[in-house]
DNA sequence: CTTTACTGACCGAGCGCTCATTCACTTTTT
DNA sequence: AAAAAGTGAATGAGCGCTCGGTCAGTAAAG
């Protein structure tokens, strides 16, 4: 199991178009994706997964060199679909104070949409081999730096006091894991407030934190 | 594997001194949760457990239905432990505003020395039987309730301004979570901050939430 | 156009193995 | 001697992964 180990990271196969390889990938990411959410990445089966992507086991293989490999397709895409939504909103958003309640708002939004996802990520991880575990915190950890870059602008621009940098690294990560907390605790808060009643409440929480000056 | 499921939880043997049935219990969760945190769930064997309890698989057997019987076991512990160190340092805290400061330090401090049981945790739980996951979450819902009796002692007394009962619960919620964020990015957080200067800032953030009137 | 040769995507039986669980037996306690 | 507690070899279900093989499609040769 996972011999070689220079390997970054892929193909495992004697197939040579690699359109047709990274079609076939995402396949099977997308396949496997909804079993993992469903059942866990471990109750899954490689036969389960081939069936789902509608071919056979073999087959499977020829595109993928272990089960661990389909886990880390499936958290690389989701993290992209989070990245690439979150970027979206930040470029529509613009600066300015309003700039960063938008930019909760929406991705406040997409940890709703995406809140499936986001659990599993939480969940699966461990299952991974340690590289690639790190890949997927350095991921994580990309698109908090997301949030850094909205602080830091509205800063330069004066809407905010000048916080230092840690307090601004601080806020980021607090926005990036109370998004997060509403996957983990929807089923409790979904029975008092709508997402957008949470949205609004950590809102004015966020911004109440960042308009005083941080003894850190 | 598992069909008695209307047993509601426990003891699958014939053995009958109920004292050392408890006592065998406890040990095997205090082995188990060690090499659970080592190795995750799945990758530790029920012999491995046996073995780092003391004795034989069939012995463990005698003292326990499954294997997820062992999880649900080491899950209720863990919170087990939690609560009673937030309700001893509650006790403590007296009321008043720097209660609530008090409590949170105490809090952080308990999350840093046990993280790695709070990472098991939000990373097993998938893995138990739906009744049982839904006993953890039950657990870890009242934890976040004794934050809210400290805040709602605090209001009482007018040391913060009349928070509504939603902003209330949001913050204890916040607590809880912000607590458990730094077991989960401690590895990045320990860079750049102690967690005394992590408590301080977060301290810092949760009481000027609770300072202004909430519009939720 | 027909035949032959070749390619590579796809298949799935089955290998090798792990691991939770059981139960006939032994040891210890009462 | 009876009951309780403890043992560990044996079981068999289930798993990830391999590999010899098929066959549609394309290219080369006639």
């Amino acid at each position: 199991m996972m011999q070689d180990l220079n390997r970054t990271n892929d193909i495992p196969t004697q197939i040579k178009n690699p359109e047709l390889v990274e079609r076939r990938r995402r396949q099977i990411a997308q396949a496997a994706v909804k079993l993992f959410i469903k059942n866990g990445f471990h109750k899954t089966t490689t036969r389960q997964i081939a069936q789902a992507t509608g071919f056979s086991i073999g087959s499977l293989y020829e595109y993928v060199a272990s089960k661990e490999d389909i886990l880390y397709l499936v958290c690389d895409s989701i993290h992209t679909d989070v990245e690439r939504l979150v970027t979206d909103t930040m470029e529509k958003a613009g600066s300015g104070r309003d700039a960063l309640a938008k930019v909760i708002r929406e991705y406040f939004l997409v940890c709703d949409r995406m809140s499936d996802f986001i659990l599993l990520i939480y969940q699966e991880t461990r299952s991974l081999p340690p590289q690639w575990q790190k890949r997927v915190l350095e991921n994580e950890l990309r698109i908090t730096g997301l949030f850094v870059e909205v602080l830091a602008r509205i800063v330069e621009t004066g809407d905010l006091p000048n916080l230092n940098e840690h307090s601004i690294e601080l806020a980021a990560h607090n926005i990036s894991v109370l998004g997060h907390m509403w996957t983990f605790r929807r089923w409790f808060f979904g029975r008092h407030y709508t997402i957008d009643d949470y949205i609004r409440m950590q809102t004015d929480y966020i911004l109440s934190m960042c308009s005083r000056k941080n003894s850190g």
